[in-house]
DNA sequence: GGATTTATGGAGCGATGACACCAAAAAAAA
DNA sequence: TTTTTTTTGGTGTCATCGCTCCATAAATCC
């Protein structure tokens, strides 16, 4: 076996692919993004990538599994934002703060779709669709983890009562972002998400001997 | 032209119908519920319908149609207990505390889908469907605009501070309400939505002299 | 240059989806 | 009973969806 070379530029023997293929896969991210799984088109896809359908397959394999990829894309770049506005702050109620007003700014940007691809994707689907539930729903719940993460560090560095319930906390803005995120697919100005974002943060938890009891 | 008697109990004068109208329709609610528009297949439907396709072309004239009248049951089932709940508690803030409990358990309820039908419905559709998009829109929007009304007596009863800004307040409990649902959906525990129904009640505006300012 | 390898364009295909049609059945009206 | 009206069961149909196949093109390797 000659050992093959298969670096990062992809210099393979054959014929060289006529596409970028990134950029194809951003194209369906936006089209995911706007009009979900079902709502996409196979035809939709090629004729937005450009390209044909043996490209196609022979590129992403199949419609499922560019959804997977574009699922990962999304969350990958949509997860970076939300960690470094998280950890830029060393408060944490203005990490939170901070990241609200930015999840407000991005679900209403006028050069993408508005809201967000994943916030509540595939909530309902056939059953047949069960791994696509789960793939977006895994997705949903890292969110939430890493917002919990760096509520338990806030927690650590006194910025939150020992006695606050990370994981409610968590689950807390995570829904109100989800809300958010239909509001802003209604048609919803930014100032609007913003006002929500700012009183969502009126229930952050009281310096000291919260008011948690029943 | 003879005068037809077109009464209550809808006597005619053909074969009458062989099932349940209104269970074929709270069938069709349920599945639409569970699996969204393009999750639930016409074949899904005549079989939990128990109805065969001329029946249900009869009774129901196209899928579209019956996802209509569907989201308008539902609709005013849930309108119903929305308002009553809002309703029946004089103090605004005491309605708002039941009204999110009471979500959290009918979100959660085993005997039914988990979460609510409309709150994330058709958020991402294709093109095509802008109609059915449009449909549950405005069935949020109305939702919301309830909320505002009621959040609007507590204004005008002092429960409220003069200077609060209602329909911000409006969307921001709407947006915890369609969060809680995605966050049923995934499978939270009830007792968990109920945590965050408690944490968004801690954002419920100061009695006076509010501290809006920015 | 020929062989090998990989990508491309375009046509086609099997399955599913959402009805649509038609003859038969079951009721009221005459 | 006959007629009229409406519903029903079953089958057919047309479009769309998501690929799949094949001959050809364009690169590298020997």
């Amino acid at each position: 076996m000659t050992p093959k070379k298969i670096d990062a530029e992809r210099r393979g023997r054959g014929r060289p692919q006529s596409f970028d293929r990134t950029q194809a896969l951003y194209a369906a991210v936006r089209l995911f993004w706007d009009r979900g799984y079902d709502g996409t088109s196979f035809d939709d896809l090629i004729a937005a990538m450009g390209i044909s359908p043996s490209s196609f397959y022979n590129a992403f394999k199949s419609k499922e599994a560019l959804f997977q990829e574009a699922v990962e894309a999304y969350a990958q770049a949509s997860g970076a934002w939300f960690d470094t506005v998280l950890k830029e702050h060393a408060d944490t109620r203005t990490a939170l703060e901070r990241l609200l007003a930015f999840a407000a700014t991005e679900f209403t940007r006028i050069d993408r779709p508005t809201g967000c691809m994943i916030a509540v994707a595939a909530t309902q689907c056939s059953p047949s669709q069960e791994r696509l539930r789960e793939l977006v729903a895994t997705q949903r719940t890292q969110s939430e983890s890493a917002m919990a993460n760096r509520l338990r560090q806030g927690v650590a560095s006194g910025d939150l009562p020992a006695s606050t319930d990370i994981e409610a906390l968590a689950a807390f803005y995570m829904s109100l972002i989800r809300g958010m995120a239909v509001q802003a697919r209604d048609g919803a100005a930014r100032e609007r998400l913003l006002e929500i974002a700012r009183i969502g943060m009126q229930a952050w938890p009281a310096k000291d001997g919260g008011s948690n009891a029943a």
